[in-house]
DNA sequence: TCTGGGGTCCTAGGACCC
DNA sequence: TCTGGGGTCCTAGGACCC
């Protein structure tokens, strides 16, 4: 591959970011984003915020003790997708080759973009001005000539950062570089690496492969490549993405249940919340998944079915979910529930052949229709009328793109 | 006094078929 | 009757990312 150009850019505390842009009383003060309702933790924190020691995944509680001036602040989706959105269409006045990783970082290859613009640091220099223009917010770029070295460029400097790994002095830099900061080498694979004595990047490449495949097998490879800064994947852009590979959802109950026909209500709620989404992006899978985690936080499972059949009607991912959930026998009182339907395909616009089926489906899609114009779960099964369904989803999930399947609703 | 939610990829082992 | 190898499909679980 010839010499590639490419740019990370990483926003800064984006959702805290966001919130002291729209509000001045919040500048400068310590806050934190997090979901709704009461088993919620914080998504992200600013950094007057982080400066006292809160972190991304704490409880609210453990967020105040570490500052007792912190401000929470519950997050609005609505105002992060669209700023995210807006965001990556700046990009693309720079180049098509955009990939959006998550809701607050993308790449950008910039190759091809070089001769208009003069260089790349010219491009982060537009990008940066025009998002603290539009939104008051920053971010922090890294060039580099792969993914996976723009990545790590753009953690260098936080925040409002711009660094630049030039292909002269990937070694040097990766010399003494800490395996950890790698995109891809985890808290295990670190522990894994250093009883084997490897700390540094540095050290990684430098390793024999055959020791590497021997220990971490097809990944071995992988893992010398990173370490030497190698890395040729390329950026892929809005609408050449891979199809889905999955559509779930999962929630944490306000609080623990064991009745039941509590359980299966918000079972039927996930199984909605699933077939909505994967109907809306016309896809349909045979194989459906239930996650259960039990009141103590650390024992879970789960137990996927696969069917004769692709399915995405919500009460046919209930049912499925349901027969599984019939094999077991719960142990603890349930703490979180969670459905997701995968082996996908995507559907050809088809009518069923049987009468009844036909019949299903259009009410489902006359339901669709209601819920896509009146809100999510305005039209629901009867079991769920009552008006007891969770809060559902508050918190952004990552995976949310600014186009396509993973769009998902969030609101 | 607790610990969210959305994904992807990989491996291992068993069933089954040729 | 016993032996085998290769391939596919399935389930379960772990690691990783944001």
């Amino acid at each position: 591959m010839t010499c590639r150009t490419i740019l990370h850019v990483d926003m800064n505390a984006f959702f805290a970011s966001v919130e002291q842009a729209n509000n001045p009383d919040l500048r400068g003060r310590a806050i934190a984003v997090t979901g709704g309702h009461g088993r919620t933790v914080i998504t992200t924190s600013s950094y007057e915020a982080r400066a006292k020691g809160v972190k991304t995944g704490m409880a609210i509680w453990e967020g105040k003790r570490a500052c007792p001036e912190l401000v929470i602040v519950v997050g609005d989706n609505r105002k992060y997708t669209h700023t995210s959105t807006r965001i990556n269409e700046i990009f693309r006045d720079y180049t098509p080759e955009v990939e959006a990783f998550s809701i607050d970082e993308s790449w950008l290859d910039v190759t091809h973009s070089l001769s208009i613009f003069g260089s790349a640091e010219n491009i982060a220099y537009l990008i940066k001005a025009r998002i603290k223009h539009l939104f008051d917010i920053t971010c922090s770029i890294g060039i580099a000539p792969n993914k996976l070295l723009a990545k790590l460029a753009s953690d260098m400097q936080k925040p409002d950062g711009l660094t630049v790994i030039a292909p002269e002095n990937v070694s040097r830099i990766l010399e003494q570089m800490p395996i950890k900061d790698l995109c891809g080498i985890g808290r295990k694979m670190q522990r894994h690496l250093n009883m084997m004595s490897i700390y540094t990047c540095g050290e990684l490449g430098r390793c024999e492969e055959t020791r590497l495949t021997r220990k971490f097998g097809i990944i071995g490879k992988r893992l010398k490549e990173m370490g030497q800064g190698k890395d040729s994947s390329p950026v892929v852009r809005f609408g050449r993405e891979d199809d889905v590979k999955s559509v779930g959802h999962s929630m944490t109950l306000e609080r623990d249940i064991d009745d039941p026909s509590e359980i299966r209500r918000f079972l039927l709620q996930l199984s909605e919340m699933v077939g909505s989404r994967a109907r809306r992006y016309n896809v349909s899978g045979r194989t459906v998944h239930l996650y259960v985690r039990y009141a103590d936080f650390f024992s879970s499972w789960g137990k996927q079915s696969t069917l004769k059949s692709y399915i995405n009607r919500s009460d046919e991912i209930y049912r499925a979910a349901l027969a599984i959930l019939n094999t077991v026998e719960l142990e603890q009182p349930v703490r979180l529930l969670g459905i997701s339907l995968s082996n996908l395909k995507h559907q050809a616009e088809q009518l069923p052949l049987f009468e009844e089926e036909r019949k299903k489906l259009f009410a489902t899609q006359a339901m669709d229709a209601l819920n896509d114009r009146f809100g999510r779960m305005s039209v629901m099964f009867g079991t769920l009328l009552p008006g007891k369904e969770n809060a559902g989803s508050h918190v952004i999930p990552p995976s949310w793109r600014p186009d396509g399947v993973k769009n998902i609703d969030v609101l």
